[in-house]
DNA sequence: CATTTATTTTAATCTGAATTAAAATAATCC
DNA sequence: GGATTATTTTAATTCAGATTAAAATAAATG
């Protein structure tokens, strides 16, 4: 139908918009990107961005909610196809990373929730808690069912999430690197985990 | 003497201005950052600044380089006082989060390197690389003498480093988090290095 | 094809925070 | 205590980049 086909390209635009300020942040730092930057790499002028949203602020918002989504999708996923609770970790690291360096990337560092309104703020910040306790939940799980080491969930959350949300910092879009990321990272994050001395 | 009596006095004050604005940058992010919440950390107006620094640039880039000697002093005593290298690694997470969350800190993350003018951009730069190949080489040293498994030292080091470097997104001062951190953090990290299954 | 709606542009404005200048206070020194 | 230097302030300036307005183009629709 005609409006959904509408419906469709903005949301296509946008979510094309949302991917380029993401790289322009990673790669640019956001004090670093201007409006411009991005829609530079739309091939646009800066005004055309306020079509797709109301200010720079609801830019950063979206990306961070979308970032949000995605850790959040791969996690759900990862439960969904995953049986013991090391399984889950490892599938949720895979998706993860392969959402930051794949055709779905990148995925913007959320540096700068501390500047965004009130309301955006604490709204990515519950998306942020809620990501965290999940993954908690099934590092409990994990320890449950024999296949995680006993182990201060929080701290250990903490740790790992730490290193995947700085992927960014480090890795500049070099296929072999993604490459390497993908089949390497997973593991070394799980060897700390694993549970050698089970009964 | 008087010249080093002001000397001192100047480089104090430099000093309290560099931690202010870590603590500022972390807690509100860059762009939410401006030179009079720096200052009024201080108890100064924003102008006052520019007598310890060029400009706002400058101001970030010293945090940076401040912060990348902390990591380095961290690692380099870890190495003077340690014996494997296992035992280093774990010297160096206590020191290094010592400093973050004791009396020299806070320490800056180092959110926007890219908006760095290109000399200070690449000094920073050159400093995290000389840490990473540093911290590298501890961690090889480590599998050389067996109380580090084998394992990708670069992919490694990123995860590790990593972990660390996100710290301050989530510890926002707490003092029981801080002994938390202190007493937890640096096993957890050292977990997934390892090396069980020694000859 | 004419009309309406969607998208983008050009040109203009606005703004807040960085920066500079000049003056004032505080510290130090002889 | 008077003179010199160090530090901070108040007041003014500047500017890049966000934002808005109005006009132009492109797409869709009947």
């Amino acid at each position: 139908m005609a409006s959904e086909a509408k419906e469709s390209r903005f949301q296509l635009q946008k979510g094309r918009m949302l991917r380029a300020a993401a790289q322009c942040f990673n790669q640019k730092g956001y004090s670093g990107t201007s409006l411009r930057d991005v829609a530079a790499v739309l091939g646009l002028t800066d005004p055309a961005l306020y079509y797709y949203v109301r200010n720079k602020e609801e830019l950063v918002y979206l990306c961070y909610v979308r970032a949000a989504a995605l850790g959040h999708e791969a996690l759900e996923r990862a439960k969904d196809e995953g049986s013991s609770g090391m399984d889950v970790i490892l599938r949720y690291f895979r998706h993860h990373i392969e959402m930051m360096v794949g055709e779905r990337g990148p995925i913007a560092i959320m540096s700068e929730i501390p500047s965004l309104k009130p309301d955006h703020r604490n709204e990515v910040l519950a998306l942020s808690r809620r990501h965290s306790l999940n993954f908690e939940s099934v590092l409990e799980a994990g320890i449950e069912d024999g296949s995680i080491a006993p182990c201060n969930v929080r701290m250990t959350g903490n740790a790992i999430m730490g290193s995947i949300n700085w992927i960014p910092k480090w890795y500049h879009g070099d296929p072999a690197m993604a490459r390497q990321l993908l089949e390497e990272f997973p593991e070394i994050l799980a060897r700390g985990l694993t549970n050698d001395h089970s009964p």
